[in-house]
DNA sequence: GTAGCTTGCGCAAACGTTTTTGCAATATTG
DNA sequence: CAATATTGCAAAAACGTTTGCGCAAGCTAC
């Protein structure tokens, strides 16, 4: 079997004995065609392995049926099993999903987007970014390419879906402040970024309610890199007095705080209390296990793509659609009362 | 402005006043076109905003500048790592990057093989799985659409890239026996995959060596899902004798392990020690932490691309290349002898 | 038995590029 | 200055689809 070059519908229509336009439809069963020369083609079709180009699809038809999705890391968990659901539901409805890692560099983020763009993505997820390149989506927007924010606000009137960022650190915070805590550092992801900012105004928020104060000195807002992060910790537990109680708001803080304190000998909950947002297989099998606030990574995904699939399905009215995932907090052992 | 609908290369040509075919050939500054009008042209362009179609560049060009890369499960951080670093690299060539998640289907990986090929990829990075959709591969292969596997035998002569696994085992192996431990029980992912076999053969040989044979009851080699390996662990260590040390040999084993040896309040090492592959956050900072044999998942990412890149490099001989990953053993706290 | 309606199908245009071909106009050569 | 080589560009073909249009044949109805 000479299976060498694809073969195309024109192969199908001659081995069919018909007009290439007549394959088309056949195939698609759509127009006037007789159910004879239906089974013809498909058999044709069949016999000759033929599979329709997507590309030339795409030309004419002016769909790529592709989805691009962007975040800052592929590697984040948190984002990794977003994907992953994302995925899953749009490739039942026929879609691929394109993917691109943004580094939180707002250059590369740009580049991507014009990729993308180039590439007649059908429509676009994108993750928290501090990069502003609004102009770029709004001509996307303007294109009728739609956009949903995952935890990010793109701009005038696009669609998205926020995890609750500020009731997590809101629960958080009472949970700390219920135990007696009053001197609870934070560390968050940059406050540059939607969740990092609703983060630290659900903590104050908190606070706020049992008449404290924020203070400066205890709230660190930047990288994540674990090695700083650790360094963090160990900054903030020689302040004078010490925090009794660590709120790590970012989901790859745990790791360097854990790293950090124990570096310093700390015991948990003993020394110091610890709560942390995000579940992970660390906060569950450390010993003492993490308390958490957590939210569902899968749900975040499915509902990712029910908003895409929704904005692409033209019968429905393309409203944009602003979608909270609420958060749980998960009581373990890495709480207690300070001085207890 | 009213940019309402995407700019063409025909208005672009339409405002520099030349012929589509002198635009394209200025814009890519290729065959016979006066210094004048190249400029001319990209003036035009860029005032236009215009941005060549890609859907109609691969049609003609008959390359679309992606690559599909298909993983068991996306949001393992074993396949994460691998991803984000495969990605950056492809795209710093020009490529993006389809994701597909077969979850260990075969049936779910023809279906995208199939996606795949009709969206005519450039290119396939394959991970491990268990199903033999050989034919489909071959016929991409035939259609000049080289693969490349990872940690995965594709058929006859595809390039592949494999971490090291049996080594990594042998020597996980040998390290435990040269603590004096003598019942080690295996907890491995399926034997099905490449990496399961090659793992249990290293397991085996290292016993081998010693003039011990590997007892099929301290084997299990079964799904990864956290509970299941929890139970078997608990299984594992109510045998008669006991085994006194637990080699997990799956990304995914360690917690599901750790779980259950702590619900039976069995201490590391004094009462077992516990040897994991894969470095995590959870393997780092346990306490005890868990030694671990491991590799680079960066490099295996890039290596990968870089493959992938040399396969589609016409001027290279596109001979197919085997890179072998090494791995290495990080000693930490959860190793002790046996009884001591 | 003819006018009109329906059915099935071929033809050709279109999607947005790149590349080949051909043809003037200009430049080079003896 | 005539013959020839080179240059710059327009026109058209091609990539693989889908779809609007028109035409012939068969059917219904008076």
């Amino acid at each position: 079997m000479t299976n060498r070059s694809r073969k195309t519908i024109k192969d199908v229509a001659a081995a069919a004995g018909v007009s290439i336009g007549t394959a088309s439809r056949a195939l698609n069963r759509r127009g006037r065609v007789s159910e004879a020369t239906v089974i013809r083609v498909t058999n044709a079709a069949k016999k000759l392995g033929y599979q329709p180009d997507a590309i030339a699809q795409s030309l004419r038809l002016k769909s790529t049926m592709v989805i691009g999705m962007l975040v800052t890391d592929l590697s984040n968990p948190f984002f990794a099993g977003v994907i992953r659901a994302a995925e899953k539901r749009l490739q039942q409805a026929g879609y691929a999903l394109l993917v691109g890692n943004t580094d939180n560099e707002s250059e590369r983020e740009g580049a991507l987007i014009d990729l993308f763009r180039r590439r007649r993505v059908d429509g676009l997820i994108m993750g928290p970014c501090a990069a502003e390149n609004v102009p770029l989506l709004e001509d996307l927007d303007q294109n009728d390419v739609p956009i949903v924010g995952y935890d990010r606000d793109v701009g005038s009137d696009q669609s998205g879906l926020h995890v609750d960022h500020r009731r997590a650190a809101y629960e958080a915070t009472r949970h700390l402040l219920n135990l007696g805590h009053e001197r609870i550092a934070l560390l968050s992801s940059s406050s540059k970024l939607s969740p990092g900012r609703e983060r630290i105004a659900g903590y104050t928020e908190a606070l706020a309610e049992r008449g404290f104060e924020p203070r400066d000195d205890l709230i660190r807002a930047h990288k994540s890199s674990m090695d700083f992060v650790a360094s963090e910790a160990l900054s903030l537990m020689s302040l004078r007095p010490a925090p009794t109680a660590f709120l790590t708001l970012g989901t790859r803080m745990l790791a360097g705080t854990l790293q950090g304190l124990r570096q310093n000998g700390l015991r948990i909950p003993q020394d110091v209390s610890v709560l942390t947002v995000g579940d992970t297989d660390l906060a569950r099998l450390h010993a003492p296990s993490i308390s958490t606030v957590t939210w569902d990574l899968e749900l975040v995904g499915q509902m990712l793509a029910e908003l895409m699939l929704r904005r692409l399905d033209k019968s429905e009215d393309g409203a944009p659609q602003r979608i909270i995932i609420p958060t749980q907090l998960i009581e373990r052992e890495s709480c207690g009362s300070p001085g207890a």
